[in-house]
DNA sequence: CTCATGGCTGAAAAGTAATTTCAGCGCGCC
DNA sequence: GGCGCGCTGAAATTACTTTTCAGCCATGAG
């Protein structure tokens, strides 16, 4: 115990996110500690695979050796010591420690415990569904089924793994912004327009941005208060993020929704919330299921105003209702 | 008759342990095959609050401590290192390591693993009960589980309800067309820009419409091998009832993508692919649930067009990639 | 083509946790 | 009341984990 503490503190100072962002900052910011931001990986162990998945773009190929040997077999792992997995996966016992940390404990022996529970948890009753890829020569109900299975899992994962500290710091943001605007491109565009149009209904001002020139243009004139979100799952699309860095400079609320929370969007936000990354086939690509995962980040943002701003947004909702009731035919269905 | 076999295991690791375990640890270990592991002294942790009640009896005062503790706070006591929990109960780390082999563990490092175990058990047992609505004062991880369920249960949902042979005959139409015309309003805009968007990368002419008056003026323009696809939860947004009953009587093939299959849409629709709905709370809008919905639907529709037309899907989905790829920053996520 | 650079990697050192030993001491039995 | 059995925990020992550091490979500049 008392060297998980000494590690996070060792952590915090090799790491250079915490002291480069509040450098950045041009002015201060009145209600975020930026310390929320320290502790923000309580080890959910049933979100390892999705977190592997997330992550391993990042790690090194001998630590995806034990990330992969870990997310496949975590009971067998949890039988083994350092050594014993180092062994197995090819790599040597400072690896799998490095490996345990990326994974967001503080060391091995945490990581341990975490897979002993998930393999328990796998054990009793829910079984792990490892759906095949999808085939060219699947029959359209294997497709179906297929489908509609990876997307649960992945909104199983994005559920798991999403950092309520984070969602509650961009909900407060956005409930008392003057102005919002959020960046998108491409398949992203459509969670941005999805969040704009329900913030809309409840009585907020934002805005969704496709054209890269136009973000900026608007970026300029964000400032305190104002909050500007970027929807990327690669978390480097370039288009998205000059957007949100002009923002974040002009001292604005930045939240961005990625799949990369390491990515280079990362030193630009003040919140980060993570979608999660499923394995992408070929005939899958990888805008189905970041699309899943972002919309359920949006509605959990979009809920958690609504709450907040009850008294307004209720009226709000049913207005919005009534307002379309006549663009449907009078004919009641049923 | 079982306990006859406890006491010979308990017996065995008591007695036999002074010479046993030094021989053995160091050199049998990396030997032990996964299969002959269980077989000798099988940790069973479902039981441990049953072994600890049995054994209770032959066990010294401060024993009866540890074990209470751990059986009481599985989750706590896994947290604790020897000396936590031996402080915790007021007896020594050797105490805590004797009962660890009085409840048929080789030491507390394994007890340790089977408390994290049971721990993540009992917490799976207990935990899916989470299908009310979202109420206002939820927290927001309530709020979040709540979200993934219900969109999890709708995905089920619509998979199951979904009809295979409209989704069929709605993908040759799709494949075959010379010119595909998508219409929405609304939400369901963002679910046709999301079909369209797809179709698209594979190589297919398409379109979305959410302009009703521009829907039907293209509209007029569709004829025989053409497909119209509407997209309406209600199956009474006249705005987009209107320009696929144009595209049906000038002889265009016509899809509706709907949750009322019985509604007023259907008289145009040559395939109907019905979308679950969901009950919807006054928090949580029919569009949420709708839009989740309508999104599997279309991306069924998708995997099944690029299988159709894989000879050129394929390489027009690299392609896309491709294209992407340097509006990426360049720096490689490794 | 060569060199410098930076970051990954694993062997070994250092540190921490678990296990064993052993002396003390309470408790029941004679 | 003395004797001894065996429970108990502090300390020593051992096993395991974590950190350090130097080698190595890939990468890019000159």
């Amino acid at each position: 115990m008392s060297s998980g503490v000494k590690e996070t503190f060792k952590d915090e100072s090799t790491k250079t996110h915490p002291e480069n962002r509040p450098e950045t900052r041009p002015d201060i910011r009145p209600d975020i500690h930026p310390a929320s931001r320290s502790a923000p990986a309580p080890p959910v162990p049933a979100a390892l695979a999705a977190k592997v998945r997330t992550l391993a773009p990042t790690m090194t190929r001998s630590m995806q050796r034990v990330a992969e040997a870990v997310a496949g077999d975590p009971a067998g792992c949890a039988a083994l010591t350092v050594t014993g997995l180092a062994e197995r996966t090819g790599t040597s016992e400072a690896t799998v420690v490095r490996t345990s940390r990326l994974l967001g404990y503080p060391g091995y022996r945490d990581l341990r415990l975490a897979l002993a529970a998930l393999a328990a948890q796998q054990a009793a009753g829910s079984a792990p569904a490892v759906t095949a890829d999808i085939a060219v020569d699947d029959s359209l109900i294997d497709v179906v089924a297929k489908l509609a299975q990876e997307e649960r899992q992945c909104l199983a994962d994005t559920a798991a793994a999403l950092d309520v500290t984070q969602l509650e710091a961009a909900v407060a943001a956005l409930s008392a912004a003057r102005r919002i605007d959020v960046y998108g491109i491409g398949a992203s565009n459509l969670v941005a327009q999805d969040l704009v149009q329900k913030l809309l209904r409840i009585g907020l001002i934002a805005h969704a941005h496709s054209d890269p020139h136009l973000a900026v243009t608007n970026a300029v004139q964000m400032r305190a208060r104002d909050v500007a979100i970027a929807i990327t799952h690669s978390g480097r699309t370039t288009d998205v993020i000059e957007p949100l860095r002009v923002a974040f400079d002009h001292g604005a609320t930045t939240i961005a929704i990625t799949g990369r929370p390491d990515g280079e969007i990362a030193a630009y936000a003040d919140h980060i919330l993570t979608t999660s990354t499923a394995r992408e086939s070929e005939l899958r690509p990888a805008a189905m299921s970041s699309r899943t995962s972002q919309l359920l980040v949006v509605d959990c943002l979009f809920i958690g105003v609504a709450q907040r701003t009850y008294e307004t947004a209720a009226p709000a909702l049913s207005a919005s209702y009534e307002a379309l009731a006549h663009r449907h035919s009078p004919r009641t269905g049923h």
